[in-house]
DNA sequence: TTATTATCGATATAAATTTATCGATAATAA
DNA sequence: TTATTATCGATAAATTTATATCGATAATAA
C-alpha cells in the first residue's frame, strides 16, 4: 500500500514544462545521454535550484549525483505527466488563413492532439479537405461531434462569431475550448477554456521594448 | 518636482491588463460609463482586491467611491500603459499559412503594431501582395528593415530556419522578436524574445483536461 | 440635512513561488 | 582504497503575488 502520490505541481511549474520537454527532445537528437539541472537552467535561463525542483517534480527515477537526469526518462516522465500520452480529438472550427495554419500543422499529434475535422461558413471552403482534413459546413457541428467523439474544440472564427460557435461546440458535447478569438468566451463551469490570446503577448513585447528603448 | 512616480507594475499584473482593456473595449459599445472593480472582477472571475490594486497601478485619476472607474478613461490608461499608442513597425519573415494569417488580420493596429512588409523563400508567394502587404525575397531583409525603420521581427517559419532568420533580423537592426517557432532562439542581450508557444497552451489544456476527465 | 450604502485605497495577512543553504551520494581521480 | 567533485534533494529564507480587513468618501435615500 505506498502509492507514492506526489505533491500537485505548482501552475508555474506546469508552464515551464513545455520548454523542458522541447529542449530535452532537441537534445535527444544529440550525442547527450544525461543532463544535469544546472545545464538546462543555463541554456533556459532559469535557475538551476528551479529545474531542480520542477523535474523532481515530475521524473519517476530521479537524478544521479555527478551526472544528472537521463534525458530519455526526463522525457517520457512529462510527456506522460503533461498528458501527451493520451489522444485527445479535436476539430476546428473557422477554417480561415489561422485555421488553415493550423490544420496544416502536423506537429500536434506529438502533444496528443488529433485534428480530426474543421467547419466553416463560407462555401468556397467547404466539402473540400485541407492536409486531409475535411471542411464541413457549419450545421454539421452537432453531428460529427457526437459521432467521432470530439473532445476539444479549437475556435478560429472572427471576434463577433466567437461566442456563438462556442455554444454550438458545448451543446455538441465537447469538454473544452481552445479560443484563438480576442473575446472573452461565456461557458458553464463544466467546460474548460484556453485562451491563446496573442493580444497578451503583443502587450509584453510591447511594454518591455518601451521600457528598453526609454532606458537607451 | 512632483513627478509622481508610480510603483513598478507586477508580471502578474501586466499578464492581465490586455484582458481589462478587451473587456472595456466592450462595454464601452454599451451603455454604460462607470464600472466597478467587482462589477469586474465577477465578469472576468477574478479577486475583486485584485482587481481593484491592478486597475489602481495604471489610473491616472483613480476610482470614485460610489461609482467606481470611469471606463473611457481607464481605456486610455491601460493603452497608454501597454504602449498601443506608440507605434511599433514591424515585418513578418515566413509567409507561410500562419505568417499570412497573421498578414491578414488588422487587428493588431489596435495594439501598436503595424506590419509593413513579408519575407519569404518560396518563390511562388514572393512578389506579390497580401493584404496590401509586399511579399519580398529573403535577401531583401536587411535593406528594408533599415529603410523602413523595423524594430520588431515576427518569425513564423519552420523550427529549422527560425535561428537563421533570427540571425538575419538581428544584424538588419530590430529590436524584438515574436517568436512562433517552437524553439528557443539565440540572441544578444539587448534583443528581447518573446515566445508565442502554443504548446505551452496546449499543455496545460491537455493537463486541466486529463484531470477533470478523471475527476468525473 | 443626516443616514445609508457602494465603492475605493491603504495597510495587513496569507499563500504561492523563487532562491539560498547545506548535508548526502555516486562518479571520477589520486 | 581514499579524496575530490559534481550533482542531487531536503529544508529554510526571501520574494512575489493574492486575499482580507477596515477606515474614508462620494452618491443616493430618508
Amino acid at each position: 500500500m505506498k502509492e507514492q502520490k506526489k505533491a500537485p505541481i505548482s501552475k508555474q511549474t506546469l508552464n515551464r514544462m513545455p520548454a523542458y520537454f522541447l529542449y530535452l527532445k532537441k537534445l535527444d537528437f544529440q550525442e547527450h545521454q544525461s543532463i544535469s539541472a544546472a545545464a538546462i537552467a543555463n541554456d533556459l535561463n532559469l535557475n538551476e535550484i528551479q529545474v531542480r525542483k520542477d523535474l523532481a517534480a515530475v521524473s519517476s527515477s530521479g537524478g544521479k549525483p555527478h551526472k544528472g537526469f537521463d534525458i530519455c526518462t526526463l522525457i517520457e516522465d512529462i510527456k506522460a505527466y503533461l498528458g501527451y500520452d493520451d489522444v485527445n480529438n479535436a476539430v476546428i472550427v473557422g477554417a480561415g488563413k489561422l485555421g488553415q495554419a493550423l490544420l496544416c500543422y502536423d506537429g500536434f499529434s506529438e502533444y496528443g492532439l488529433n485534428i480530426l475535422a474543421a467547419f466553416d461558413a463560407d462555401p468556397t471552403v467547404i466539402h473540400r479537405s485541407i492536409n486531409s482534413k475535411y471542411v464541413y459546413p457549419m450545421e454539421k457541428i452537432p453531428e460529427i461531434c457526437h459521432l467521432l467523439n470530439i473532445q476539444i474544440g479549437i475556435i478560429t472564427v472572427p471576434a463577433a462569431y466567437a461566442q456563438l460557435v462556442c455554444d454550438q461546440l458545448v451543446d455538441s458535447g465537447i469538454r473544452a475550448i481552445w479560443n484563438f478569438a480576442p473575446v472573452l468566451l461565456n461557458v458553464p463551469q463544466k467546460i474548460l477554456v484556453q485562451n491563446e490570446n496573442m493580444a497578451v503577448s503583443l502587450a509584453i513585447l510591447s511594454k518591455h521594448l518601451a521600457v528598453k528603448l526609454q532606458e537607451k
